[in-house]
DNA sequence: AGCACGCCGACT
DNA sequence: GTCGGCGTGCTC
């Protein structure tokens, strides 16, 4: 048989179930250009569909008839290397995802195309003459009266929308009949710092006529709106007005209103930051640095927690590491779990290492990340500071890797797959032969637990900075403000400490753990609490636009006063931090408080840490992220309003982040001269994790863990899996998991898996059940993340998507996941 | 998943 | 007769 040029794909469509690398053949006019590492289009599948690809390695082959020839190449140079494709199937086996989902999460997404298919109409096509030819072609006129609708030209996906599933198919057949022709546009997307702005395009008096009558509330709604505040963005918009983003499009059309492009706020330019001079360590950090840097000496793979508390100056000893790597002429990576709050540090490795120093955050426009990871890839960048993704910076050579504040649950994909950082860091420690080093005041248990066994190496870090003792910390009981007749979340030891710290115009913090801290409405008559329609969940209040919304799947809706089930006064309920603001502003009139949460911070995190230092604003109230970050030096109380709020989330790590959070904020206060104060207001003062917190006792906190854990099959002593299926009807994705876990029951009674006796539970309901109308049930399996059990689990997610008593539904697993 | 093929019942 | 339902099988 004769033999042709053949390249093995990762293809886009291919689900889990039959994902593979597919072979296609190399037409003649992409000889050239079809090389390993480029993104393509094949088509795929009966229909022919296009579909995005990559090559992943090119050969030579028989040339047999099932062989479809590649569509086109996307780049002119590849954006994936030998060691890429290593990178993605190594994900792909650890995280159950398909090649091309791998290769998603590896290259930036700057670099991605959307690929699009516009339909024409054939040259001087008529109606009359388009209906002659496409006799006989099923569902061809409705598809033709769209297509002639539109103007003779359509995108695939507005067909779709305006007749249906199978669209693509008529088009096709009309195609074959010479009625229509396809063009396949990559179009590179735009950047999504760019922030969508929306304007009026005619004057407010002229808007307002054309929307007077004939037009719908929203459109008025939102015109109303922008006549008032001018321009702003269009997330705003729908925002404030709950109207969805296709009433603005439908402004746009009738030439009401206009969009345009924004940038999104930026980091400061750290381009003009001055070099700094050498780096000076203690003793303490002297002796760290020496014990780490012996290792990346070793030529092995080593792994080094790097514990010290807040403020022992972890900082000082990456950089000197990161000098000592550059001059053993290798490259390193450091990261940190949300830059935004870090640019202290991002300013240190700027003056440190000048251009040399690539930062990936998230505030980057898409273009700005891509020339920098294209910088990478040259060779020009020889330290890598960036969040999660940037473990994914296509840098060589590399022989060390810094995980800041490693236990952060930011180092965890949120979406799939859910890769974790500090897993794939070790995957490239290696391959490069590199050192890792895991720094942190509060490791995670399994972090701790490796150390302990030997299996990382460990360096301390005890002395804080300048030698500050630890602040003084006070335990209140919110049980007895309750028998005292205090229903509100600041209790009366707090209220003393702040009002003492108001006098002395010293600045105080406090933290609202975000959990089962929203706000929500309630009838006072009949207990009804709106809920999401889509979803399990109560819908969260937003004064700021008086409406409801939902946290989970963006639905809004309008607040009302009115119980709309039996008519009853509608209250307000939970203890969301606008509502501890009202509070803070009754307590002490004339107050100045500053709230950070999501809801404002969006963003601006730095401007708003910046107002609160430079203008000294008395109070920081916020959730989670003030707890990290930056150090005032005129804070010097801390309060912590729930500490238990965080405490009973259904979750193994619950206690551990609890921890880790209240040691991190109670270690805010009093940095700078004066010695701090911290409140830590509770329900349960005599709970040990918060004990152990309130005396910065890791080590206490560890060893009660580590017990429970063992004694619960917890993390390290266990993996867990979860497999949730979803589905839009209950009961069947209920039938569905008491399947998946029978099958788990069978496939781990085998020899070579039943080792360590793994367990399989349920199942049960996940924690928001319903979510976007799927109804979703998990079963949960102990056992040991190792090969066999992953394919045992990849063989269960086959068998699942190919049974067809699934049909509908969705299996997807998790291993250890932070949820 | 998404699509085509094929085999059955309800209609012009 | 044929239009359209969904059950079955494959994707280079």
């Amino acid at each position: 048989m004769e033999t042709a040029e053949i390249v093995k794909v990762a293809v886009s469509a291919a689900p889990y179930s039959i994902d593979k690398p597919y072979d296609y053949l190399v037409p003649p006019e992409l000889l050239e250009t079809a090389v390993p590492g480029v993104r393509v289009t094949v088509p795929f599948g009966k229909g022919n569909r296009t579909s995005e690809g990559i090559v992943l390695a090119r050969t030579q082959g028989e040339k047999e008839p099932k062989l479809k020839p590649l569509l086109s190449v996307l780049d002119r140079e590849p954006v994936l290397d030998g060691d890429g494709v290593a990178l993605a199937l190594w994900l792909r086996q650890r995280y159950f995802c398909t090649l091309f989902e791998a290769v998603k999460t590896i290259l930036p997404a700057g670099l991605w195309y959307q690929i699009r298919e516009v339909w024409h109409l054939a040259e001087d096509m008529d109606r009359y003459t388009a209906d002659g030819m496409a006799a006989g072609i099923r569902r061809a006129i409705p598809v033709l009266d769209a297509l002639f609708a539109a103007g003779g030209t359509a995108e695939l996906s507005d067909l779709e929308a305006a007749c249906g599933p199978g669209t693509g198919a008529v088009l096709r057949a009309l195609q074959k009949a010479g009625v229509t022709v396809c063009e396949t546009a990559a179009k590179r997307k735009t950047g999504d710092k760019q922030r969508r702005m929306v304007e009026l395009a005619v004057s407010a008096e002229e808007a307002a006529s054309l929307t007077e009558k004939r037009s719908s509330p929203q459109r008025r709604e939102a015109v109303r709106l922008l006549a008032a505040e001018g321009r702003m963005s269009a997330a705003e918009v729908c925002y404030y007005t709950g109207v969805s983003m296709a009433v603005l499009r439908g402004l746009e059309k009738a030439g009401i209103v206009a969009f345009s492009e924004e940038e999104a706020l930026r980091l400061p330019d750290f381009s003009q930051v001055e070099p700094s001079g050498p780096i000076v360590l203690n003793e303490e950090q002297e002796a760290a640095f020496q014990s780490i840097l012996a290792l990346t000496k070793s030529g092995r793979p080593e792994a080094v927690l790097l514990q010290g508390v807040t403020g022992s100056g972890k900082t000082q000893v990456y950089l000197r590491l990161v000098q000592e790597i550059l001059d053993q002429g290798r490259r390193a990576m450091v990261l940190v779990p949300e830059i935004v709050l870090t640019p202290q540090m991002m300013r240190r490795f700027a003056a440190c290492f000048g251009d040399q120093v690539a930062l990936l955050h998230s505030a980057l426009r898409m273009t700005e990340r891509y020339d920098q990871w294209k910088r990478i890839r040259r060779g020009e960048v020889r330290v890598v500071l960036g969040t999660r993704s940037a473990i994914f910076a296509p840098l060589k050579n590399v022989g060390l890797i810094v995980l800041d504040e490693e236990q952060e649950s930011s180092y965890q994909s949120e979406n799939p797959p859910r890769y974790h950082t500090r897993d794939v860091a070790k995957y490239l420690c290696a391959r490069d032969r590199a050192t890792l080093v895991l720094g942190s005041a509060t490791p995670a248990v399994e972090t701790a637990w490796n150390a302990e066994q030997g299996i990382y190496h460990k360096a301390l870090l005890r002395r804080r900075y300048n030698q500050q003792a630890l602040p003084q910390v006070l335990v209140a009981d919110l049980k007895e403000e309750i028998r005292a007749g205090n229903p509100g979340m600041v209790g009366r030891i707090l209220r003393r400490e702040l009002a003492e710290n108001l006098e002395r115009g010293e600045q105080s913090i406090l933290l609202l753990n975000r959990r089962g801290s929203s706000r929500y409405l309630l009838c006072g008559e009949c207990g009804h609490v709106p809920e999401c329609p889509r979803c399990s969940v109560a819908l969260t209040y937003h004064s700021a636009n008086g409406r409801l919304m939902c946290h989970y799947c963006g639905h809004s809706e309008k607040a009302s006063d009115a119980c709309p089930v039996c008519g009853g006064i509608m209250k307000h309920v939970g203890t969301g931090t606008q509502k501890v603001e009202e509070e803070l502003r009754e307590l002490f009139p004339g107050t100045e408080v500053l709230r950070m949460d999501a809801d404002t911070a969006d963003g601006r995190h730095e401007q708003l840490l910046d107002r609160f230092e430079k203008e000294r604003i008395p109070i920081l109230l916020g959730t989670q992220m003030v707890a990290k970050g930056l150090d005032f030096p005129n804070v010097t109380l801390v309060g912590v309003l729930a500490a238990d709020l965080s405490l009973y989330v259904d979750n193994y790590r619950s206690a551990e982040r609890t921890f880790s959070l209240l040691t991190q904020v109670v270690g805010r206060a009093g940095r700078g001269g004066s010695a701090g104060r911290a409140v830590i207001q509770t329900y349960t003062p005599e709970n040990d994790v918060i004990q152990c917190a309130a005396r910065q006792d890791y080590r206490g906190f560890y060893e009660n863990e580590i017990r429970l854990r063992r004694l619960r099959r917890f993390p390290p002593f266990a993996d867990l899996f979860t497999f949730t299926v979803s589905g839009a009807e209950e009961g069947a994705v209920l039938r569905a998991a008491a399947a998946v876990r029978e099958e788990l029951r069978r496939l781990f009674r085998l020899p070579e898996l039943a080792a360590g006796a793994p367990e399989v539970l349920g199942p049960a309901p996940a924690p928001v059940m319903k979510l976007n109308n799927r109804y979703r049930y998990r079963c949960l399996l102990v056992g040991k993340n190792d090969k066999p059990t992953r394919e045992a689990v990849s063989w269960l997610l086959k068998w699942f998507a190919g049974d067809r008593a699934n049909r509908g539904m969705n299996l997807f697993v998790d291993c250890n996941s932070m949820e």
